[in-house]
DNA sequence: CGCTAACGTTAGCATCTACTGACAGAATGC
DNA sequence: GCATTCTGTCAGTAGATGCTAACGTTAGCG
C-alpha cells in the first residue's frame, strides 16, 4: 500500500493541521512558491518560533515538505497530500456505503 | 454569493469540526441514513451530552443539517458542504496563482 | 394537568494548544 | 578561530476544547 500509517490517522493529521488558520495561511504561501522559514515568518506578526512549530505541524502531516539549502530551510505545500484529504472526504460516503451493503448482506 | 458568511470562516468552521475524530465517525453515520441524536449517541461510548455538543459543531459548521419530528431531531450529513470544502482546498492553488499573476500585473 | 421520553444547555474540570522568550546548533564569511 | 546568519528546540503561560453531571425544555400520552 501507500500508506505508512494509518490512512485515517494521516487524515486526521492533516485535518488538525489545516483547522489553524495561520497554517492555512502558510500553506497558501508556500501553495506556488518555494520559501525559506524566515521568509514565512516574516509575512505574519508572530514569532519565528510560533511560525517554526506551524511549519513542524505541517510537515509531519505530509502537507508540506522540507529541502535544505545551506542554512536555510525552503518548503513547499504537497498537492497530492491534499487530493489524498479530497479523496478521504468522498470516502466518508463510499465507507458508509459498503457498510450499508454489509448490512443487507447480513440480512439475506 | 452563496455565501452568507466569509467563505473561508465557514471553511474554518469545517475544518475545525471535522480535526476531531469523534465528529468524523458522528458525519459517518449520517452520511447516508438519517439518525436521531440518541441513535447516535448509543454508539460511542461517551456521555449523550458530548454527542450533543458535537452534534451542535457539526451542524453550525453546515456539515451536517437538522430535522425536528416530534421530540425526536434527526440528522444528515449535508454533501454539499463537504463539496465545497473540497473545492476551497483547491483554492488554495487558484488563488495563489491569482496573486502571482497579480503581481506580474504590477511589475508591467 | 401530571408524567415520561428525547434532547439541549450550563457549570466545572482536565487536557491540549498556540504563543513568547531564551537557548542551541549548523553553515557561511572574515 | 570567531562572528554572523538562519533556524529549530525547550520551558512556561493564557486560552481553547472535550468531557461529565445536573438542570431546563419541548412534545406526546393518560
Amino acid at each position: 500500500m501507500t500508506s505508512p500509517a494509518p490512512l485515517d490517522d494521516r487524515v486526521g493529521a492533516m485535518l488538525r493541521a489545516l483547522a489553524e488558520p495561520r497554517r492555512r495561511a502558510i500553506l497558501r504561501l508556500v501553495a506556488t512558491t518555494e520559501r525559506a522559514a524566515g521568509e514565512i515568518a516574516a509575512e505574519f506578526e508572530v514569532s519565528r518560533t510560533a511560525v517554526s512549530q506551524h511549519l513542524t505541524v505541517l510537515k509531519e502531516s505530509g502537507l508540506i515538505a522540507e529541502r535544505r539549502e545551506g542554512t536555510r530551510r525552503l518548503y513547499r505545500a504537497r498537492r497530492e497530500a491534499v487530493r489524498e484529504l479530497q479523496a478521504a472526504l468522498d470516502g466518508i460516503w463510499s465507507d458508509a456505503l459498503d457498510r450499508a451493503r454489509a448490512l443487507v448482506e447480513e440480512e439475506k
